[in-house]
RNA sequence: GGGGAAAUUCCAGAGCGGUCAAAUGGGGCAGACUGUAAAUCUGUUGGCUAAGCCUUCGGAGGUUCGAAUCCUUCUUUCCCCA
C-alpha cells in the first residue's frame, strides 16, 4: 500500500495537490512538517503530524521536522491565535532538543538509512535574513493580491472580524513559504504536510518555489481532529494532554484515551495507531457488537500509552485504572503494599500532612481544606459531602463533622481522597 | 476631532433606590441512570465560626436611613460622523 493510500483509508487526508502521488511513486521524497517550539514538550495535538511523518518514513521516504524558532515569534493568523511571546534563542534551542528526544520515539533520526529523519530550525536561516533581502528575494515573487485571497487573511479583513490584522501576521504566510523554499533548495524537500488550517500557507510556499525556481512542490493536509460532541480535541479541564510524563502522567494519558467516545474512537484508532486495516476492522466490528466493553477505547489507550511511554507504563496504567474504577474496597486497598500503592497512584496529586495531627483526630473540613488544600473552600467541600460526592479510602463519607484519625491510614501513611468518581487525591502522613 | 452606547459573578446576559449574593442560558462540580460513555433528569456553583454574618456589580468620590440601580469624575470598550 502506498503512502497516500495508507493515509487515505485512515482518514488522514483532507487535501492533496495534484501529482503528489506520482511524485512519491517516482522517487524517495523528502517532506516536512512544522512544529512550534513554544514548549519543551509536545502534546497530543502534535500526534497527527507525527503519525504522518511516521507513515511517511515507513513508506521509505525522508521526513524533516522543521522547528519554527522564527515563526513562533510571529503568530499564525490561520487559527486566529493571539499575539505570541517572543522566545529567546536559548529557550528555543532547549525546546528543540527536547522535541527531538520525543520525536525520536516515533521517527528514526539516527540510523544510516538514506531516509533517516532530519531536524531543521528556521531560525537558522531567518535570523540572518535582512529585511531588504527578504522583500527583494521573496516578497517580489508573490503579489499582495495573491496573499489577500487566502481565507485566513480574508477572514481577518472582513467586517465581521473584530480585530485588525497586523503586517507581521500578514507576512506569516510568506515567512512559512520561505521555509519551504529553503528546505526545497537545501534538502530537496518537495512536500509539506500539516493540518488543514495550513493549506493556504503551504500553497504560498509551493507557489513561491514555482515562481522563484521553476520547480514543483506538493502539499498534503490532514483534517483537523475533532470530537463528536464539538469540544476541542486534546484539551481537558486541567489543560493539554502532554507527551512528557512529567507533565501528564501515563495514567492520565491512558485515561484520556480510554474516555474517548465510541464515534471518535473508530476515527482515532486509525489515525493514532499503526495497527493495520484487518486488525482495526476486526476491532471495530467487535466493538460495535458490544460497545459497553469499550474494546476500541481500551486498545486505543493501550497502543498509545505503549507507544508514547512504554509497555511497563501502560501496564501500570491499566492496573491503576482497574483498581480505581473496579470494585476495589477499603480492604483491597489495605492489602496493597506501599510500593504497589504508590505505583497505582502515580500521577495523582499528593498532599502532605503531619502524622501527629492525625493521632488526635481531626475534622474532615479542616483536614481537606486547611491542612491539605485539596478543596478551595469549606463550603465547596460541605456541598460535595452533602451531595454524596466524597469518598475516603473508597468509602462514602457523608458526615461533614466526621473526625479523621490515624485509623484511616493505609499502609500507615496514606489516605485516599476521592471527589466524585474520577478525581483522586492522596494524603501522605509524614 | 464631533456625537452616541456600554462596562454585572467563570462566560453570555437580565437587573423598578430597599424584598439582590443578584433572573435566565452556557460552562464547571456532584448525584441518579449507564459502559469510568452519550443523551436525559436532579442538586449545586462568592466566603465564613452558616436560619446569621462578611466581601462583590470597571476605579474613585458623592446623594440617600438605604445604591448594581441616582449624580460627578476617571479608565476602558464598542458604534456612527469627519
Amino acid at each position: 500500500m502506498s503512502f497516500v493510500e495508507e493515509l487515505t483509508w485512515r482518514g488522514m487526508i483532507h487535501d492533496i495537490t495534484p501529482g503528489t502521488e506520482e511524485q512519491l511513486k517516482k522517487e524517495m521524497t523528502t517532506a516536512y512538517v512544522g512544529i512550534d517550539p513554544t514548549a519543551d514538550s509536545m502534546h497530543i495535538g502534535h500526534l497527527v503530524s507525527i503519525m504522518m511523518l511516521k507513515h511517511f518514513q515507513v513508506a521509505g521516504h525522508r521526513p524533516i521536522v522543521l522547528v519554527g524558532g522564527a515563526t513562533a515569534m510571529i503568530g499564525d493568523p490561520s487559527g486566529k491565535s493571539e499575539e505570541r511571546n517572543l522566545l529567546d534563542e536559548a529557550t528555543i534551542r532547549h525546546n528543540q532538543e527536547k522535541l527531538k528526544q520525543q520525536l525520536a520515539q516515533f521517527i528514526d533520526f539516527d540510523s544510516d538509512a538514506p531516509n533517516a529523519a532530519l531536524m531543521r530550525n528556521n531560525y537558522d536561516w531567518m535570523k540572518q535574513f535582512s529585511f531588504l533581502e527578504f522583500i527583494r528575494d521573496i516578497g517580489k515573487h508573490i503579489t499582495v493580491n495573491y496573499m489577500m485571497a487566502k481565507d485566513s487573511v480574508k477572514k481577518r479583513l472582513s467586517s465581521e472580524s473584530k480585530q485588525g490584522m497586523s503586517f507581521t501576521e500578514f507576512t506569516y504566510q510568506l515567512v512559512q513559504g520561505t521555509d519551504f523554499l529553503e528546505l526545497y533548495q537545501n534538502d530537496q524537500c518537495k512536500l509539506q504536510m500539516g493540518g488543514s488550517d495550513q493549506w493556504g500557507n503551504i500553497l504560498t510556499g509551493t507557489e513561491l518555489i514555482r515562481r522563484k525556481t521553476g520547480g514543483e512542490a506538493f502539499a498534503i493536509t490532514c483534517p483537523l481532529i475533532t470530537k463528536a460532541d464539538g469540544s476541542k480535541f486534546g484539551k481537558t479541564e486541567s489543560g493539554n494532554i502532554w507527551l512528557d510524563p512529567e507533565r501528564t502522567s501515563p495514567y492520565h494519558f491512558y485515561q484520556f484515551w480510554l474516555n474517548t467516545s465510541d464515534e471518535d474512537a473508530e476515527k482515532y484508532i486509525k489515525i493514532f495507531t499503526l495497527l493495520d486495516r484487518p486488525t482495526i476492522d476486526a476491532l471495530v466490528e467487535e466493538h460495535r457488537a458490544d460497545p459497553g466493553l469499550r474494546i476500541l477505547q481500551k486498545r486505543l489507550a493501550a497502543e498509545l500509552t505503549t507507544m508514547v511511554h512504554s509497555a511497563e507504563a501502560c501496564e501500570m496504567s491499566i492496573e491503576a485504572s482497574s483498581i480505581l474504577f473496579g470494585k476495589a474496597t477499603k480492604e483491597n486497598l489495605a492489602k496493597l503494599d506501599e510500593a504497589t500503592f504508590l505505583s497505582v497512584f502515580e500521577g495523582v496529586p499528593v498532599f502532605s500532612i503531619a502524622k501527629e495531627q492525625l493521632n488526635a483526630g481531626i475534622p474532615v473540613m479542616e483536614l481537606l481544606v486547611d491542612l491539605a488544600p485539596v478543596f478551595k473552600s469549606k463550603g465547596e467541600l460541605r456541598r460535595l459531602i452533602q451531595g454524596n460526592g466524597l469518598s475516603l479510602n473508597k468509602e462514602k463519607e457523608t458526615n461533614s463533622e466526621a473526625l479523621i484519625d490515624s485509623s484511616y491510614l493505609i499502609a500507615r501513611r496514606y489516605i485516599l481522597v476521592q471527589q466524585g468518581k474520577k478525581q483522586y487525591y492522596l494524603l501522605q502522613a509524614e
